[in-house]
DNA sequence: AATTATTTTTAAGTATACTTAAATATTTTA
DNA sequence: TAAAATATTTAAGTATACTTAAAAATAATT
């Protein structure tokens, strides 16, 4: 299958991980930097494969086989993240970008021989979790979201669900690191803000960023 | 550029290494698994990027732009078979495989991190060189093919130059392996074919082989 | 509920990288 | 050196993955 259906079916498939819904093409295309003419164009074809059912006007729904091809593109896009970040000096974004084109490049064999040498990593650096060879996935529901977390709390940070460049670029410059801990001292609820201590900064969010920093007590 | 227009360009030099000439767009055409036609568009193509010289019917020719790239994706394709090769217990062929892709969705970045983390090889594991970020090789002028080698000496692998898998097969059931050292028990000159020790083994190689497989005085 | 705004789909067209078939040039060999 | 064989080029056409512009349907607003 082609990157252009690697990207697709994958985008499908994150975007009904966290977007909770709207899967429609224009909010792919949207994601994809694509017109929403060519992704409704990708649907139908995917639907001819059986990678996904396509209603006109519907919300696009992967199939099984969809599903197992997504989650096989992003074991491999994540496996290639935690080898890039274990064994090089990179930015998570750096590391995200390469892997974003390895992906598709990358024989079943060959990410079975990464994650044997990493020890079948359940986790990539960003906290996101690695799918097996079976595509199965092992959910972290311990985490919860910076914006739920309590006054005076402290926490480690668990994910970094986030591909976006100015956003990794914030929390490099900020101690914001898969396994750091942090402490929330202030919620301020009506503006929707916190306030974190994290190493010796003091530091106020909004919440396009808690939403996406997920911690665990500690 | 387009992974078609990277391996176009890396065939042709290739070619011109190894094969002395014939670099017309027949030939480039077979290596690459292409048509005639196929290839004399993209050599047309090519010439308009100004990465190559193109008269009709006439040898093509890299200019230092086009020598430049196909250095720089055999550059990738090396060290990527160094790294695997070092990591993972896959066979040559089966790294040659993913280098073959690998070689066009690395960045120069990460191409360096590699090699840094390499020490900076000169060779791959086949003993090719591996040409430095700024397109430099380093040339072992000491090799010879097994073909010439002297009856009753020594020597150690230092190439096996070549992409064929059957070759490659033969070479992981002989221990004929870059760095194992053999001996030349018989040159059968007018058969052109040489017998050699290797291990506990005597195997007699034809030319096709023995043209191949390059070695160092021990 | 009707109008307006937004989204989705269809239609038509482009670039890339191929193909096969035919025309043309070159190379071989008799 | 002329005919035959081979190789290269041109021409016409295909699949993929996009584009923009328009038509059609859905969703939002008054
Ligand atoms: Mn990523
Ligand atoms: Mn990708
Ligand atoms: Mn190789
Ligand atoms: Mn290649």
């Amino acid at each position: 299958m082609s990157v252009a259906i690697e990207n697709f079916v994958k985008a499908i498939y994150k975007n009904n991980m966290h977007d909770i819904k709207d899967t429609k093409p224009g909010n792919i295309a949207k994601k994809l930097g694509i017109s929403n003419a060519a992704a409704t164009d990708m649907a139908k074809k995917l639907a001819a494969k059986e990678l996904l059912n396509y209603e006109k006007y519907q919300e696009l729904q992967l199939t099984e086989k969809g599903t197992k091809m997504a989650l096989n593109v992003i074991r491999k896009h994540r496996l290639w993240e935690a080898l890039l970040f274990k064994m090089f000096d990179m930015s998570l974004h750096d590391i995200h970008r390469e892997a974003e084109l390895l992906e598709h490049q990358t024989s079943d064999l060959l990410a079975e021989k990464i994650s044997e040498y990493l020890g079948h990593p359940k986790f990539d650096p960003h906290g996101d979790p690695i799918p097996n060879a079976l595509g199965e996935i092992t959910t972290k529901n311990t985490s919860i979201s910076l914006s739920e977390a309590k006054e005076g709390q402290t926490y480690m940070i668990s994910r970094l669900m986030s591909d976006d460049k100015e956003f990794f670029e914030f929390c490099a410059q900020n101690q914001i690191k898969y396994r750091n801990t942090l402490t929330v001292s202030k919620q301020f609820v009506n503006n929707k803000m916190t306030q974190i201590l994290i190493g010796s900064n003091t530091i106020v969010l909004n919440e396009d960023f808690t939403k996406i920093i997920y911690v665990d007590e500690n």
